[in-house]
DNA sequence: ATCGTTGCAAAATGTTTGCACAGGG
DNA sequence: CCCTGTGCAAACATTTTGCAACGAT
């Protein structure tokens, strides 16, 4: 069975790249933590677990996380970059709260097929995919 | 009937706020010009036509016009604010070259039946959705 | 030994804000 | 006349980059 960092360390061979103490250590923190997270999260974490990472090496392995499939980048409702990772996750989507940002995960099976055919119709290979509501969440919904 | 100036100018007058010279000309440029465009695009479009407007009264209008539900603002793939304006148009959705940029638009009626199921399972009020797929277009893919 | 990697601080990017003045209702 | 709107520049938030030293292979 392949672990997390027998994949990524596949990955970065591949390409050629080092693997690094960093590198692993934001691996580790990236799946040992949040389901959502941004960079300045990481980088919380990483300095109250005494690791030392600059925030440039934080953004410089994120990019490397999501091109190697093991996060996904999320830009809900326009705001920065948050991250989840995939491991073990079916594919899922996502309806934001705008007013306390709570994300609620929810499956709708027909996309893929949706996907499947947008995508042959307009010869488009698609690499991703993501379905957001955004709204108000049962908690924050006004009453008018 | 009701011309997008009529429009913002009763959203204003709702609001008790001002119709003034700057809102009339980025409306103007607005739905005079592109269909998908920056907060930049307007800049330049306002110079080279000689209107003076500032950058700042440009982002402010145009949550105003994003509030009284004339346009829509995107962010594709992480990038910055996108927006288009929906006079006349019908809720549809978007493919996206992460080469070229190049924005595909697709619909799917599927996709209200979806939206309306998962809200109700989780009594969430939904304000706006987004279904985009990014990838390769048909002249961007890599032939390998 | 080589060449990718790191940390730092600076730069870049996109957007928001404080303030004094202008001008619409 | 009041109070909102404007322009400007500075502030802000996030992300990227140049460079010298470092270290994995």
């Amino acid at each position: 069975m392949a672990t997390e960092l027998e994949i990524f360390r596949q990955f970065l061979k591949e390409k050629l790249l080092k693997v690094t103490p960093e590198r692993e250590a934001i691996l580790r923190l990236v799946f040992g933590t949040h389901e959502h997270f941004d960079a300045e999260d990481l980088l919380m974490d990483a300095r109250s677990s005494g690791q030392r990472v600059s925030k440039a090496t934080i953004y410089r392995t994120l990019d490397l996380l999501v091109e190697s499939g093991l996060l996904i980048r999320h830009t809900f409702d326009g705001r920065h970059a948050r991250y989840e990772h995939i491991y073990g996750h079916k594919n899922h989507e996502h309806m934001f709260c705008i007013i306390c940002h709570r994300i609620i995960e929810f499956t709708a099976p027909d996309l893929n097929r949706i996907q499947d055919e947008v995508a042959s119709q307009f010869k488009f290979r698609p690499l991703k995919r993501s379905f957001q509501i955004s709204g108000y969440c049962s908690r924050c919904a006004p009453s008018d």
